[in-house]
DNA sequence: TAATAGGCTGCAATCGTTTGCATAGGCTAC
DNA sequence: GTAGCCTATGCAAACGATTGCAGCCTATTA
């Protein structure tokens, strides 16, 4: 404000030379048409006047802005903030910047966020909250906006997106509790809209199949939404069958902390009377009693790689678009153990009852 | 890209009129220069063809970009996910964008940031982090960028701030003890660079002497981050004293989670041995064990109100610097508790003397 | 030695808006 | 009826950078 800095009009009359002549030596596609000792002069009067290019001014004429906006459904799920600054370092280290935006309160709808950032001029989007049928990114598309998914994709297979090998994390959660000896499984799912509920609850049912365990389907119950209060509801309605089982799966640490809650209510405990597996490794899940038997994702990663197949794809616009899967770890704490031996029919069923009556 | 917007000519064309006349009804203190009527059919025709402005352009001209910059130390320290989206929600209301920066991994440097975000024109800077002779806020400020502190501040008083009352939030805590019966008091502090940490160690000096409670310096310590890792070091160099007492005051839930590392460590239990009191609230230290006796402070507000302090000096820079100081709330859950009889001098030293040795 | 090629640099238009100034009416007032 | 004023609009110059095209100068070649 107090002094504008050198433009490159500035520049040109102290070199001496067309301010075209220092647009073409400061920009790194043009610098071979100019002659080099010149370049290195204008160069060197350039740093030293401080000249930084204004990117309004070239982005007007390039149409380029070096900006990409990030739209996120709520900030303070701790997914996110590692998806955040994964995408924000990469994009930083491009010379991007990222906008970000949340969506969480319903006072603005994702469109209104788009639309702003399509107003904005933004190079690309990264959402990090589509769902399966998202008429979002069908509008993104149809406008040829550059898009990469993180975290969720899109049932279609014609959207970038980088997310979790989802199967192969409820298969190691399985396997895991295949192994300590458990067969009569339960499973708490989350909303069926997202890719995440949706290819988790799949996998479930594939990967247990595999191992030739018959499940329960009255155990199977997909929450409607990934909190702890819906894994919660989720548990005693599970419970409330008064069938046996020993463990209980979960797609979300969300979900297996509102077992925890559940099991507390129903005087159950954990591992002893019922297994239970997260989904995420959130922050701080190691602390809790008993310590989560969750899923490593990621998520710092998920963020750079989505980061990077974005800038891929405004680059060359006609690469194809890639799903890239990141392996997530089990990661064994306490909240999973071998089933007790009297585990089963009416420990379990019969404390059940008890409150359930 | 596929087909660009109408721009402000194609609307002037269409209507008949100059492009200045459009820009002139688009523009709301401008438009009382224009005819009501011929203004009203301008904005209709510019409706219908889906004008927008293009913010480069008008950016170019203006010399306003609508864009804030928001610098992070590290988004995954849970304290900040909130006050981001305070931000952002209270600025995308004013029509402002966040741009957003997370200065987490030292790669690089908060200068290089800011340089960048003042590269990008940014109208203001909003900086979590600053340390409390920090020179990059003399540097803003010196160099005129509306510049607006939250969550921490700087000792200057002419520097605009959000932040929450330390003061307050240390006597609470203190009194809540004190009511309890605790006596002889610990405290584990945070890193003097920061004014949380200053000012929570001044804080607690005062309000115990107002208590008429003699302290010994040499239960209290204050850490060199804010990290469990360092709480747990502080809270092992207390014991090692050998001094009796029978609470401690934390300057942040993550000092009073590594106090419960040490503690676990030797032996004791909490609040059973030790009442420990965090700062923060930070989301599931209710789900510890025992759950986090802490202070709430309303993140979401602080970073609203900062987003709104800093537009309000947008507007008119000419605004004395405010600094805005937010109440937090004492939140008892279990790890405080009346002190046991026997607390105190063998019983604690003896069992840290045995570990310690 | 003259023609030509090619490498450097300058020229000027352009990106889309904004805004100080000019001007054309219509109106009031004398 | 005309001078003067006010209002509504147009004009054109910015804002700062980029880029197709033109032209100059040097070097190469015949």
């Amino acid at each position: 404000m107090v002094k504008s800095r050198a433009n490159i009009k500035d520049v040109a009359s102290r070199a001496g030379v067309h301010p075209s002549t220092v647009s073409r030596v400061l920009n790194p596609a043009t610098r071979s048409m100019v002659s080099e000792s010149l370049a290195k002069e204008i160069i060197r009067i350039a740093d030293e006047m401080g000249y930084r290019r204004n990117p309004l001014a070239s982005g007007l004429r390039t149409r380029r802005t070096y900006a990409v906006g990030v739209i996120i459904p709520d900030l303070t799920n701790p997914v996110f903030p590692p998806i955040v600054r994964g995408v924000e370092h990469t994009l930083d280290s491009e010379g991007y910047i990222a906008i970000l935006a949340d969506s969480g309160s319903k006072r603005r709808s994702e469109e209104a966020l788009v639309e702003n950032m399509k107003d904005r001029h933004v190079e690309g989007l990264i959402l990090a909250a589509a769902t399966r049928k998202d008429p979002l990114v069908e509008q993104c598309i149809e406008q040829g906006i550059p898009l990469v998914l993180v975290n969720r994709t899109v049932d279609k297979h014609n959207v970038a997106a980088v997310i979790n090998d989802d199967e192969l994390g409820i298969d190691l959660a399985v396997t895991h509790l295949v192994e300590l000896g458990h067969r009569k499984l339960a499973y708490v799912g989350g909303p069926q809209r997202t890719s995440t509920g949706y290819a988790r609850y799949r996998a479930f049912l594939k990967t247990v199949k595999k191992a030739g365990i018959v499940i329960d389907r009255d155990l199977v119950i997909n929450a409607r939404e990934f909190t702890e209060s819906a894994g919660q509801a989720a548990f005693h309605e599970i419970a409330q069958t008064g069938k046996p089982f020993t463990a209980v799966v979960t797609a979300n640490d969300l979900l297996a902390l509102g077992c925890f809650d559940a099991m507390k209510e129903l005087g159950m405990r954990c591992p002893e009377d019922v297994s239970v597996t997260g989904f995420n490794d959130m922050p701080y899940v190691d602390r809790f009693v008993p310590p989560l038997t969750t899923l490593h994702i990621p998520h710092d990663e998920l963020g750079a790689q989505a980061a990077l197949l974005l800038l891929e794809r405004i680059q060359n616009p006609e690469t194809p678009a890639k799903q890239i899967r990141l392996e997530p770890r089990m990661i064994v704490r306490g909240s999973t153990a071998v089933p007790s031996s009297q585990a089963g029919d009416e420990s379990i069923s019969g404390r059940v009852a008890e409150t359930g009556a």
